[in-house]
DNA sequence: ATTAAATATGGTCAAATGACCATGTTTTCG
DNA sequence: CGAAAACATGGTCATTTGACCATATTTAAT
């Protein structure tokens, strides 16, 4: 029998009908790829800085519904997501869930405050969809920042834009009827829409699952 | 009959029952030495560079409701709020303001996505009352954050703690009742619940003026 | 392939909310 | 100081929303 992943990243894997070994060297190799075309395609960097970033990332795989980052916990890592889609999340004291941020692929996350002032976070991120992201520890990826200036201009730079999006939701969860907030987000995300349970979009959105309903039901009449 | 304020900051000013004459010079001295403890208080920066910042920046008075920045406008200031109380918001299509942030003195106040990219924004910034800022315009600000890299350094962190309150307001806005956000309104600004109109922590917290009044009206019988 | 879990939708009903209007009070400004 | 504007609160009522429960369908995991 063929054993499967026994190792991270390593092991025999399904190719063209053969069973292929793959060593974490080579797989690795191949999930970074798309973090290259993401970097070449943002940044001026270089082809020396690009693998330099590369290689002081580690990989990691995230099964459905696995914490990269639980209440309580620090925030240790800025992580970029390769493959998937995670969920940032609060809870509140009756337990019930609230979604402040998804991320899927070519695109980072991170729980800010808890990773600049390295406190312990009221949030947690955890991957809605089987997902593979990139991780540096914050020593680490400063060090790139302070060594790398183009890499600090970008990362500052995604720092400000987060902050429009950031803004702008506020003011439409703050101003907007459950139905535009729906419309909008249709509008915004329509690829997540099918990738997403409609709880959570409801849980995104600040409307209960029922008003949502409620709305795609009235939407099929019109 | 003595005239007041003929021009800005000049004129005849009562104090110690005397009225003396105040020039611009003296006027702007007076007002920015607020700023400058700010600036003492917050950063390392020494004499040379705060002389340096304040002599580059403009000072402003606004009247009660006089716009700072308005709906479809370029933001081309950072703004410190010296005196008085700002507020952000923006319009709905049906003519509703909601309200996204308030600043009130020893802070900053801008339109991020306006300022940073140079396009027209949906939002505006008035005074809620009478109130004095300096204003730096983008060139001349960007060249300061050139010349005094510490300035660089507390406009980042600025940026950076930002993001953090918006991102914990936006949770409260999602998943507080309308109870708990004025609640924790309260407990987060007391000083701004009594200089703040109803209707402004109404639109404020995303909930209407008659919600907001029946839970204080409630809170009393207990 | 089969079973268990997750998901989407619907019904019902009580509670919360907002729109509209009126009124007494406070604040602002000349 | 006095007039006008802004403000805080209350009443009423229609509508929206959410809580709870049930069920059919889809998806995931072994």
């Amino acid at each position: 029998m063929i054993q499967h992943t026994p190792g991270f990243g390593t092991g025999w894997r399904l190719q063209d009908n053969l069973y292929i070994w793959q060593s974490r060297f080579t797989f690795k190799l191949q999930m970074t790829s798309g973090f290259e075309i993401y970097l070449r395609a943002h940044t001026s960097l270089g082809d020396a800085e690009i693998e330099q970033i590369v290689s002081a990332g580690k990989l990691r795989s995230l099964e459905r519904n696995e914490l990269l980052l639980q209440e309580g916990q620090v925030c240790r890592h800025k992580t970029f997501v390769i493959k998937g889609l995670l969920r940032n999340f609060g809870t509140t004291a009756d337990g019930s869930e609230s979604i402040t941020h998804f991320s899927p692929e070519n695109s980072w996350t991170i729980d800010a405050e808890s990773y600049h002032l390295q406190t312990p976070t009221q949030f947690s991120i955890a991957a809605v969809e089987r997902s593979e992201v990139l991780q540096w520890n914050k020593t680490e990826f400063e060090r790139l920042l302070h060594e790398i200036p183009a890499l600090n201009n970008f990362s500052q730079k995604l720092i400000t834009q987060a902050s429009y999006g950031n803004r702008n939701r506020l003011f439409t969860t703050l101003s907007a009827t459950p139905e535009e907030k729906y419309e909008s987000f249709v509008k915004s995300y329509p690829d997540l829409l099918a990738r997403l349970p409609l709880h959570m979009i409801a849980s995104y959105l600040g409307i209960s699952l029922k008003t949502l309903t409620r709305i795609r039901h009235s939407q099929l009449h019109r």
